[in-house]
RNA sequence: GGCCCCUUCGACUAACGGUUAGGUCACAACCCUUUCAAGGUUGCUGUACGGGUUCGAAUCCCGUAGGGGUCACCA
């Protein structure tokens, strides 16, 4: 039988990171095996519904570089793959389980719940619904339930689990798993308003839409014995399932919002590169190998294997991230970048010559992490520096530099080329004949042209900037500090 | 609190029961150099703890501690 997977997001707005990760380990395992990643959008709480939340999901996946087999926007035959259009399907696999005795009927309140819950919080004993005591049709009987139902009262079905007894079922990345029932609750799988929960929903499209593994974070982990026993109940094969360890914040709690971006979406706009992403997300759990750390999906595809997932949560380290942003950042061409840089360069004022941001971007490069920075990094590349480092200056706007700077600046007037070798020859001949150590020469430069400390070498800046322009800045800053 | 899961450098991880416990990020130092950065070299710090099993344990077993997840008519 063929691999099939799929990645089942509610579509609350956006697309986690810790989805991203779900969906990638669901996307290599597929492909890996020559099977189908299916999306399936679980939308069976109308009251979290969100405008567009759905295409901005499927927007995110693909710049991702996820592309599903079948899904609701491409549809394939095990559709619909949306659970809000699947509803019939619940109510009537809801109805067997209750016709087969694994369901049944219950009628209280939400404040009698609650009630309970509170009555049971102070006895010491864990929030359970107690079928023994509640309004449900063991309670009330066969002749009562069937009043009740004809009089439209409001109830939901739920799933009876057995009072004593184990339920077992193993995990591809935890190994055998053994809950005493005892502890399971009597899950809600059909609501008050007839909608199914996540539960039932999740159990019946699963097995329709033939999934063979089920691949989910690990806070799904404690509501999987009420999905083993459903499948069970259905007289249904179980599907092999996969927990897939938790993404950290640097303070070993679940991901959150609270602590940093945690959309896709965030980290694309902040100018991560989708392939720095998504070599990044699948390696916090999963190594294919301990002496690399650049790989492209089709490497990762190749090496994938679930049994490798580690079993312990991961802290998304950021500062990881940046480093491997730039080692992208490295390989794409500058001439790209510049494309995809030069409207924002226009509208700053900075520049509209995209061949010279491109050469500018070809010095700076090395010097930041994600594509964003590239443009505030620069900026005295675009414009004359009104302001100067002041550390900078007092350490190398001496007497000495004074006295020469000037004669440099004739020899550059005066260079037959402008490009950076002969730039640092003119300075290093310099350097020598005064006996002036040339450091002191290309940092007064480089203060008095960018006006900053921090930046690419300074002959190729000086060679980028211009003739024209390095003579401007130069006769600027000597026309003030000179 | 009940239940479940987890535990190798600060972070991500590697290691047929036999390694001086390896790599990457970060950090530090040094070299190079033109300040910073980059590059090069080196270093730093780790098998949570306690018991077993074994000739031999990071690895297998038990216990303890710590962390996390989950306990909705949410997913």
């Amino acid at each position: 039988m063929s691999v099939r997977v799929r990645f089942a997001p509610s579509p609350t707005g956006y697309l986690h990171v810790g989805g991203l990760r779900t969906a990638l380990y669901n996307y290599l395992f597929a492909k890996h095996h020559g099977g189908k990643c299916i999306l399936r959008i679980e939308d069976t709480d109308r009251t979290r519904f969100v405008e567009g939340a759905v295409e901005n999901l499927i927007r995110s996946l693909r710049w991702a570089g996820i592309e599903f087999d079948e899904s609701p926007e491409v549809g394939g035959e095990y559709g619909p793959y949306t659970q809000s259009e699947r509803f019939d399907m619940y109510r009537q696999y809801g109805m067997e389980l209750l016709h087969k005795g694994h369901a049944y009927y219950a009628f209280d309140t939400p404040e009698e719940l609650d009630a309970m819950r509170e009555r049971q919080q102070k006895a010491g004993i864990a929030p359970r619904y107690d079928r023994t005591t509640m309004r449900n049709q063991y309670t009330l009987g066969e002749a009562e339930t069937a009043r009740l139902m004809a009089d439209n009262a409001p109830h939901v079905i739920r799933l009876k689990v057995p009072l004593a007894g184990e339920i077992k079922f193993s995990d591809l990345v935890r190994g055998e798993i053994v809950v005493p029932a005892r502890d399971v609750d009597d899950q809600i799988l059909l609501k008050s308003d007839g909608f199914p929960t996540y539960h039932l929903a999740n159990v019946v499209d699963d097995h329709f839409m033939q999934i063979t593994h089920v691949i989910r974070g690990e806070e799904w982990l404690p509501s999987t014995p009420k999905h083993a026993l459903m499948y069970d109940a259905f007289g249904w094969e179980r599907p092999a399932f996969a927990h897939l360890p938790l993404l950290l914040n640097p303070d070993k709690s679940k991901l959150s919002k609270r602590q940093g971006d945690v959309a896709v979406e965030d980290y694309r706009d902040k100018g991560y590169f989708k392939e720095a992403l998504v070599n990044f997300v699948p390696l916090l759990g999963w190594n294919p190998t301990s002496d690399r750390e650049i790989f492209s999906m089709a490497e990762m595809i190749e090496t994938f294997r679930l049994e490798k997932v580690n079993k312990a949560g991961a802290v998304f380290d950021i500062q990881k991230l940046d480093w491997m942003n730039n080692e992208y950042l490295r390989l794409k061409p500058s001439a790209e970048l510049a494309d995809a840089l030069i409207d924002e360069a226009c509208e700053k004022g900075l520049t509209d010559n995209k061949a010279y941001l491109e050469q500018v971007i070809t010095l700076v490069r090395e010097r930041v992490h994600k594509v964003n920075e590239l443009l505030p990094f620069a900026t005295y590349m675009f414009q004359q520096p009104t302001e100067f480092d002041e550390e900078y200056k007092a350490k190398f706007w001496t007497d000495e530099a004074k006295q020469h700077i000037p004669k440099i600046i004739e020899k550059f007037r005066h260079a037959e080329s402008f490009d950076h070798t002969t730039l640092n020859g003119i300075v290093k001949e310099y350097a020598k004949e005064s006996g002036v150590k040339m450091g002191v020469f290309a940092n007064v430069l480089r203060l008095m042209t960018t006006g900053k400390q921090v930046g690419a070498g300074v002959f190729e800046t000086l060679e980028t900037l211009g003739k024209e322009h390095v003579l401007a800045r130069c006769e600027y800053f000597l026309g003030r500090f000179a």
